[in-house]
DNA sequence: TGTACATCAGTGAACGCGCGTTCACTGATGTAC
DNA sequence: TGTACATCAGTGAACGCGCGTTCACTGATGTAC
């Protein structure tokens, strides 16, 4: 475990010494840094030397911070996941719950961030089984899960309401990995057809009946 | 490009010399061994060494029936490709196109054989853009796209097929991807849960109206 | 305020490793006489 | 059939590289008097 994992307020940073800010800044850095690559390159092209690189940093500083690789790209999957899901329940609350809303921003927001699709789709396949990855995975699953829940709860019975949520959730999450890089479309046309297979989802969930 | 890029049948082999015949060994022996080591290894750790020594021959070997690694794997890919394809078509056939058969058989499938779950992940989530891995993509896709269309096809009005398929296929993709390893349950317990929500996903779509 | 010292954030060369790939070489197989 | 030679499938040490990580060291910052 290392020092100041939580992700601090502005001001509470002012507060700090000179020294410690600047730690601060440090950290900071390399997460971003981290977070950035993620957009520009495969999962596994990432490397330590790159971060540092990018933040300006050494190689050595970024294990003041984080235990190993795995820790500093977990952290910044959290990070990335919790913007995500303020953008969702801020679409939910100011368009009234609507479905189709909240999944067509579900798959724009994950088509417009290459890195938080690059890291989820990577912790998806990975099957470390009882890590750290796989409880930071769970975690960001139920939080999408209880979005989707409120949403869908206007048009399904409680009964079917469980089954139905992870159904849906599954299928976008099909749509994107399926087409996001299948070739033969511009990026332009993929995003339009996405938009149209979800268009496609949401009005045959809405006619789901218990099997 | 190198020799002996096509599947033998057993005959033609034993018309080959000695010499030849050997060499028929070493080349299969390889491509197996590839596809073995995918199963119980991610995709990014089946290095060219162990797959030399899991098939008992020198790693220089394998250059010489194969390019670089990128394309023993794409060809390891269509050979398991190709088996999926023919299960999938034998079952369309013995069970009359129905679609809960077909599309728990591909899940099935899929769960029982790792080695060709990794690489078809794999190559879904490179985006190297008109190399040739993205044509053999595409090309797989295309038939599973077809045979999906087939047993779609009792239940969908032509006009709505082509989407339908696609978000069909794309379902049954995100069903496996968001499920397989998602801890918390047993592995037993994951295929009932994916068989369910596959059960779901036909009595859904066959609701399908155009949006 | 000025000086001497202690702290510790930060450095970057180095370690050990495994990778994909190459290439000078070997030796079994096939050929020619 | 036996021998000398040519072929070429196969070898495995070596190359060059980049990786994650460590650790002896540096020097700016903070502290004590």
């Amino acid at each position: 475990m290392r020092r100041c994992p939580r992700i601090m307020e502005e001001k509470e940073v002012q507060t700090l010494s000179k020294r410690e800010q600047k730690k601060h800044m440090n950290r900071q850095n390399i997460i971003n840094a981290a977070i950035q690559l993620f957009s520009s390159k495969p999962f596994s092209e990432v490397s330590m030397r790159a971060i540092a690189k990018d933040a300006n940093v050494s190689p050595g500083l970024i294990y003041q911070y984080f235990d190993d690789q795995q820790h500093l790209f977990m952290t910044a999957f959290q990070i990335e996941s919790t913007k995500l899901l303020n953008a969702l329940r801020q679409t939910i609350e100011t368009h009234d719950q609507q479905l189709a809303v909240l999944a067509n921003k579900y798959v724009d927001y994950m088509n417009r961030h290459d890195n938080l699709y690059q890291m989820m789709t990577y912790f998806m396949l990975e099957n470390d089984q009882h890590g750290s990855v796989s409880k930071g995975l769970r975690d960001i699953t139920d939080d999408l899960f209880s979005i989707f829940r409120e949403a869908l709860s206007k048009h399904l019975p409680e009964k079917e309401l469980k089954s139905a949520v992870q159904l849906f959730f599954a299928s976008l999450n099909g749509i994107l990995i399926t087409y996001k890089n299948l070739p033969g479309r511009s990026s332009e046309a993929t995003w339009q057809h996405m938009e149209h297979l979800v268009e496609i989802l949401v009005a045959t969930i809405k006619n789901y009946k218990s099997a």
